[in-house]
DNA sequence: GCTTGACTATGACGATCGTCATAGCAACGC
DNA sequence: GCGTTGCTATGACGATCGTCATAGTCAAGC
């Protein structure tokens, strides 16, 4: 199974994508932070620095995916932007703005040479929106309707973060995140 | 004023941005891509890559503001909508979505010893936002909830963008728009 | 004609990049 | 004992990075 140092790679490849993105992470950087030994890298990861990204951006998908399966048990449909939303306002607040979403900054500099990695956060992207429309799905809202919305709240979600990281403040996700739950509570109630 | 060969590196650099991003984008590629000589580089910039780059953004933002200020003179508060997203799908196809915004990638990698690029980034999102939410204003949207639509629809199709570029396909475009316009008209009408 | 200033050609600096080869370590089955 | 296998230490490869110094070209102004 993964070993300790291998897994502590991924974690630390995902943190470092979030601040510097995709070219601007050496693997020195990560062996740096990570703690782990130089010499292993092509022994754990011998499509490298690709393959690296590749798990990174799987793991912080499967990351975040379990929070917002945990957060959608509920009724009420707000709560699944909430749950969503909420890992996002932590990760900036606590780098004061310094981090964002990896998938998303491996996926805005994706070479034609690593298609990989598109298919890679194509699958987190859809994952998170699977389980989103599910959790709107449970609190009232027809799944057509919860698919398109689903992607909505991903698509404006991320987007945000990108304006939060521009102004170094959290007020744009507020701002938008209060017009998706108004937007999701009146689906929920005309569904 | 600008010369040729300065401008042409400026338009370069935010085109390449717009695929590798700027960690991605050498200064070797901006010169090959605008066929600029090499030598004035550090005269045309003598504040290096970061100051590029921050013209770049400022240069991106104010192209696009103009066209979403010239499709924003009409009463109908969905072509407020269309006005930006058009551009972007454009891009997107066009670039058979390897491309996307350079003012997101700018943003999504800055570093702390580059505040200028943040600030021309937000700087840039302000204006695109300020532009639209007048659009909305003349379609009858209350100013205070035009600022807040304005900004969901900024933030909503910069992270559509980045969900076409990993799908590679257009489609999450097309659904957060068709969401977006909806609820424009509803906050048009009632209004 | 001469000077000034804007612009360019060329080549190089040290640093860092991703990658890999070689050797060595420890733990295990036999 | 021995050999195999999983992992690591170390050092280096060529390429490319941003940056800059130096010399040169060229047009405009006096």
């Amino acid at each position: 199974m993964g070993t300790d140092s291998r897994e502590r790679m991924v974690r630390s490849a995902a943190y470092l994508f979030r601040e510097r993105g995709y070219s601007g992470t050496g693997f020195r950087d990560v062996i740096a932070h990570s703690g782990a030994p130089r010499g292993s890298i092509y022994h754990h990861f011998p499509g490298g620095k690709v393959q690296l990204a590749e798990e990174a951006v799987r793991y912080a998908g499967e990351f975040l995916n379990m929070g917002i399966e945990a957060a959608t048990q509920g009724e009420d449909a707000a709560s699944a932007v909430d749950a969503f939303v909420g890992w996002w306002r932590q990760v900036l607040i606590r780098s004061e703005f310094r981090a964002g979403c990896p998938v998303v900054a491996v996926t805005v500099e994706s070479h034609d040479d690593a298609p990989q990695l598109s298919k890679a956060a194509a699958a987190v992207f859809d994952r998170w929106e699977d389980t989103l429309a599910t959790g709107l799905g449970n609190a009232g809202v027809p799944d057509e309707r919860a698919a398109r919305l689903a992607r909505l709240i991903v698509a404006a979600v991320e987007g945000a973060t990108v304006l939060c990281r521009a102004h170094r403040d959290v007020r744009p996700l507020d701002d938008v995140v209060a017009e998706l739950k108004e937007l999701t509570r009146a689906a929920a109630e005309s569904g």
